[in-house]
RNA sequence: GGCGCAGUAGCCAAGUGGUAAGGCAAUGGUCUGCAACACCAGUAUCCACCGGUUCAAAUCCGGUCUGCGCCUCCA
């Protein structure tokens, strides 16, 4: 299995720390509104990398954290009037509600910033003994960037090119650094903000020690993946490293992966540009599972672009395979039980190619788009060879192969059983009657009737069938 | 200004040295009372443009144009 890893900027093998086990660390979103479907997208990405590993056989440790203490989360607690704990545990929940939708797994370990002070306060401890970090005049304290010789290898950035542009920096009033490149390991409150004491004043930890920290707790010194959205590499990341490596004395992550942002427009979302959508929104028109499907049709490093034709695009793809599974599920009904025929045996043994395929596709950095492309493939291939004389092994044996390359993807393609309203089980048994009588009329009117009741009938060969549309 | 990514059919999108996957849309056909679903068929002599390397390039190198991202909170 092959990663790209934003370190060597190349394809490497993957190779656990721990034989058959992954430590893996992603950055999770700060809880101070609905997540949009930008947010989306690594933890779409990096479910299903997580899903696909745990099908290669890993025990996955999945360690994904809210950020629950930050200036928008406390503007909005003033805005409305409630502390701040208020405002992200609302958001903790609706998160978890959109993960739930979009069929992400939770991850092993949600950890929440605020739960884990004590292990920032050691951390800068042990930074500030180690020398690389200092405290100025007001109580901040700050990270000593240039004692970090290997800082800006994972952005690969160069020192002094990063000094001429952050040189607005030295003259914004920040005049207590040692340094411009220097950041913020804990500041001190203001009014009516949440705080922790510390050792050096009252106050709250700058953003990139939390993750350090949580990722040190909850998975050691040393993981196998960090992951997050393309526009963390820096400075967030590099500053995780720079901050683990300097307090442990150790690599913090083997691999760093990033994914490529949703753009809409072509043009990454913003609030100011009007350019943005929540998962809920999103939601409200479409079945989640599609965006699902939209983000995992592309590769994960590459922009992607959102609109309503591209999604409409994508929900068609979609119910082909969703088509796909509900038609075997309608032949299973009827088969018989008999063992496969010689012919049937020939054809399950090519299941095992587009399996195949598909793992080669995801062997090569979780290349989602071509995995895709296999299951369309074995869905081209149950359409073709399930008939309503096959037998019931051999129509499970289809079936099973698309739910189980799709499930890897974290799609889900089975619909649930629905019963039929007494009355729609009348009308459709009307028309049938109409049918055999050739009162194509009525027929039609019925058909009709149902459609505008949303259940959407097919005639097969097999029979009447009907779906929810 | 510095660093970096991308440009493949109407649309989306794989492919990174050996002669263009897959999906959506559209067309013709089979099936159907008609539809829908499904299947079959054809569909880019060519991968932004210009030059170069090679027996061979969409794939490597140089240049040009265009779009985008990071350098500041951000998935």
């Amino acid at each position: 299995m092959k990663i790209y890893n934003t370190l060597s900027k190349k394809k490497e093998e993957f190779i656990p720390i721990e034989e058959g086990k992954v430590r893996m660390y992603v950055c999770g979103p700060t809880v101070y509104n609905l997540i949009h479907i930008g947010n989306a997208r690594p933890m779409i990405v990096f479910d299903t990398v997580r899903r696909y590993m745990e099908h290669k056989g890993y025990a996955v440790n999945y360690v994904s954290n809210f950020t629950d203490v930050d200036d928008k989360i406390i503007k909005k607690a003033v805005e409305e009037g409630v502390e701040a704990s208020v405002i992200s545990t609302r958001y903790i929940a609706e998160c978890k509600k959109d993960m739930e939708a979009l069929n992400v797994k939770p991850a092993t370990m949600h950890p929440l910033a605020t739960n884990e002070i004590g292990g920032m306060l050691d951390m800068i401890r042990t930074l500030m003994e180690k020398g690389y970090a200092y405290q100025a005049e007001d109580g901040t304290v700050y990270f000593r960037t240039r004692n970090f010789r290997e800082y800006g290898k994972l952005s690969h950035k160069n020192l002094d090119d990063l000094q001429g542009g952050n040189r607005s920096l030295l003259v914004s009033g920040e005049n207590q650094k040692e340094d411009a490149l220097d950041f913020v390991l804990w500041k001190p409150k203001k009014e009516g903000e949440p705080y922790w004491e510390s050792p050096w004043c009252e106050g709250r930890p700058g953003w990139h020690i939390e993750c350090s920290v949580m990722s040190k707790r909850y998975l050691g010194d040393e993981i196998d993946i960090h992951a997050g959205g393309e526009d963390l590499v820096f400075p967030h990341h590099e500053n995780e490293i720079a901050q683990s490596e300097a307090a442990n004395g150790k690599t913090f992550a083997k691999y760093w992966m990033h994914n490529a942002f949703l753009n809409i427009d072509h043009k990454k979302m913003s609030k100011s540009a009007g350019n943005f959508f929540t998962v809920r929104d999103i939601a409200g028109k479409y079945d989640l599972q599609i965006l699902r499907f939209f983000m995992l049709s592309a590769h994960y490093r590459s922009p992607l672009n959102f609109s309503s034709e591209l999604m409409e695009a994508a929900g068609n793809g979609y119910g082909r395979i969703l088509n796909s599974v509900d038609n075997l599920n309608f032949l299973l009904q009827n088969a018989s039980g008999r063992e496969m025929t010689e012919e049937e045996k020939n054809l399950a043994k090519e299941l095992d190619g587009f399996t195949a395929k598909f793992d080669e596709a995801m062997d090569d950095d979780f290349n989602t788009a071509d995995a895709i492309a296999a299951i369309f493939e074995l869905v081209k291939f149950a359409n073709t060879h399930a008939k309503e004389s096959s037998s019931a092994p051999f129509l499970g044996a289809l079936k099973g192969r698309i739910v189980e390359l799709s499930d890897i993807c974290g799609l889900k393609v089975e619909k649930k059983e629905e019963l039929l309203d007494g009355d729609i089980e009348e009308l459709i048994a009307q028309r049938q009657a109409a049918r055999k009588a050739k009162d194509f009329a009525r027929a039609d009117e019925i058909r009709e009737e149902l459609l505008n009741k949303g259940i959407l009938l097919e005639d097969t060969r097999e029979g009447v069938k009907w779906k929810r549309v």
